[in-house]
Order: C-alpha cells, then structure tokens, then sequence
DNA sequence: GGATTCAGTAAACAACTGTTTCCTCGAACG
DNA sequence: CGTTCGAGGAAACAGTTGTTTACTGAATCC
C-alpha cells in the first residue's frame, strides 16, 4: 500500500536535513506566524548555510505548503477510525473529544501551525489547508452517510454537516492550545464545552431528519 | 451616552496621525500578518519619521491592540439589534446573514485582522480579540435569554450556545472574505451553507429544550 | 576507477529593520 | 507675552534580511 524507493545514501542524508528544516521552523513558528519567519532563522537553527535552503524550498512559503501536508497527515485516518468504531452518538462524541485532546497534546506545534495559518497570511499556505480540510469533510461525510439517521439526507447536506463537525474539531484544536497555554479556559472546561457543542448539533441533526430532510 | 472631551487643535492633530497609522496598518495587513509588519512600513506608508511612531505605540504589538476594538467596535450592537428585532428564527437567520455579508463588503480589512490574528502569533493581541469576543458572547446570551424557547436553559448553557453561534459568525466572516478573493465557495453559496449551519443549530436548540432542558 | 552530479559552504551585496540621541518649531499655558 | 511642552524630524547605530556567484568534496554512475 505504501510506495517506498529504494533509497541511497546520497539522498537519506538529503531529506535528512530537509526534515530538519521543517522541524526547525515549525518550532521557531510557535511564537511568530510563517509571514515573518526568515530563511536565515531557519537554516541557523538547523546549523546549515542560509544557501543550504535553496536545495530545497524555493522560499519561506513553500516550506509552509510542504509543512502542511505533514501537520493533518495521521489526524484524517485516526478521526476516521474512531467514528467507524463506535456508531453510538454519545460514544463518538466522547471518544472523538478524547482523541482531539490527545493528539494536540502529543503534537501541539503541528497543530498550532495549521490553526494559525488556517487564516494566515500567506495565500498559498491558505490554499493548501483549505484544500486538506475539504478531504477531512468529504472523508466525514462518507462515514456519516452510513449511519441509518442519514435516510433521507442529501449529499450536500451531509458535507454541510461534516463542515459544521470539522469546524468544532478545529475550534476545539485551538481550544485546548490555548488551555495549555493557561490563555483562556482549563482543559477540562474546552473538553466539557465541546461535548455540549456536539451533543446539540447531534440533536438538530435527529430534529432535522424528523421533519423535511 | 458619549463621553466626548473638548479638544485642542495640538491633539486633534496628534489623534489625526495616530489614526492614520491606524488605517496604513490595516491596509498594510491585508497581505501579511501583525508578526511581520514592521513599524518603519507603517510610518512610511503614513508619511512620517520612524521616530514618530514611539510618541503613539510602544510597539507594534501596542498597535495591534489598539486595532482590535476598532475592528469589533460595531458589529457587537448591530448584531445585537438585528437579533432583538426578530425574534421568528428563520427570519433571524436570514438578516443575520445577510447583516454579515454586508458588514464583511463595508469593512473588508478590518475583519480580515481579526479573523487573521484571533489565533495568531502575538498573544496579547490574541487575547484582546478572546477578550472582545466574550462580551459578545454574553450579549448574544442575554438577548437569546429573552426567548420563549429558552425556558429552562441554564446560564451556561445558553453561553454554550451563544458561543457556538458566534463562532459560525466569524467562520461566515471568513468564508466571505475567502469569497471576495475567489479563493473558495461563492459569496452566495457561503451565505446558503452558513444559513443551512444556523437552522440545524436551531433545530438543535428546540429539540434540546424539548427533552432534558 | 575516472567523470559527473549535487548537497552544502564561503563570502559578499544592497536593502532593510528597531532604537537612540538630539534638534525644531508651533501650540498651549500662566 | 514670554515660557513650557510635546509632536514630529534628522541622523546615525549595529543587526538583520534574501539572493547571487563561485567553490568544495563526497556519493553516484558508467
């Protein structure tokens, strides 16, 4: 499933120091946002020549583009999982709050970085996040679709429910940054906010298959 | 209701400047976030030596701040009045949404700064924003309070909604902006999505009175 | 095993940054 | 009306930035 190549020595080394570049900035990316992070700060916290760079971003925001794909590359599949496994609602909710906390716990920097440059100010940074969370949603969409409660539910309908459900999972993500942070409300209070959210959106979403689906 | 000072020509003046860069800050943040902008940029673009820029911020995260309630100043009592007027739902809906896209056409570059910075890079003016944020949170609770439908909603549980629902408004905010820029859905599709969004939250609100309140 | 490719180096470039110190000159005050 | 005050200007400071050009030396290829 996985399409690995053979690789030689030559360019282990090479994505080594790539993956150094892109660990170093998302670190220096903490405190400051990817339009005011400079070629030179990242290339000396790595300990390469600023020219080292060129080998392999052509600039600043392509590092970010490649950054994206490698902050939501596992949150997708683990999401995705943990809604096929439980198909109780209240179950799902817990689980996927759990999750969330969880994986912004063990990954806050990547996590930090997609929120933030979420509405950041490089467009093409935007572009590349807007374009994986639309995954995310139809990935949720076709899960939802198998539920029994999705009778009459047209496919726009469900992406506009899978929207809605992504946009709390983010808004959650940023939450719990923010608890670590101590800005904002505990741990514990965004855990138990965002069950209440999804518990009601879980309610209009019954009420809205009810009546005119 | 206003508390208006008798003014001198001398500040009149010094407050003149002071919200030209302002203004030339906004402008300049159209295509960069508050991280990156530098002080010298705005005072050019002002017209003034760096130096003036020290006699009205100490810095530039100061001017950010100053920015935040200039950014949010209106659109908290227009809401609020557009919410108290209509109390039908599906009307509510409807001049909400539209009041937004309205609102996002007048004052495009203001909304952008918030919508950017509400999880940007420089903290303090993260928080202004939180802090802003939360009083419109508590004034959309109170006037939902005065709802029929909101019998035995306890306090935090209407904050809870409240907070739900001004998220949607600044995730509308978003989608509208990414629409003017032809990145994304269409103006009108934005504004059909978000009223979609906002009728399975109210359904969900009815359906959650209806049972355990 | 010799030729070639290419990741990373070294040094220099002009342009820019935030901040300091001192100065100017018109309004405000007594 | 003379004095004080304070918004804005001039100039210099040491650092920083992105980018170019020419190079080294080790892994790869034939």
């Amino acid at each position: 499933m996985s399409r690995t190549t053979v690789i030689g020595a030559r360019e282990a080394q090479k994505l080594k120091t790539r993956q150094a570049m892109l660990d170093a900035a998302l670190g220096l990316l903490e405190e400051q946002s990817l339009s005011s992070l400079g070629l030179r700060e990242v290339t000396r916290a790595v300990g390469v020549t600023p020219t080292a760079f060129y080998r392999h971003f052509r600039d600043i925001e392509d590092l970010g583009v490649a950054l994206v794909d490698q902050a939501l590359g596992n949150l997708h599949t683990l999401v995705r999982a943990t809604l096929v496994e439980h198909d109780d609602a209240e179950d799902r909710i817990d689980h996927t709050v759990a999750l969330i906390e969880r994986h912004v716990r063990a990954h806050p920097a990547h996590l930090r970085f997609l929120v933030r440059e979420r509405h950041g100010g490089v467009r093409a940074v935007r572009l590349a996040i807007a374009a994986q969370l639309d995954r995310f949603v139809r990935e949720v969409a076709a899960v939802l679709a198998l539920d029994e409660e999705s009778g009459g539910w047209s496919e726009p309908e469900l992406e506009m429910l899978a929207g809605l459900l992504v946009d709390q999972m983010v808004l959650a993500v940023s939450a719990f940054l923010s608890a670590m942070l101590d800005e904002g409300p505990t741990t514990a209070e965004v855990a138990a906010a965002t069950r209440l959210r999804l518990r009601l959106i879980h309610l209009g979403r019954e009420a809205s298959g009810r009546r005119a689906p």
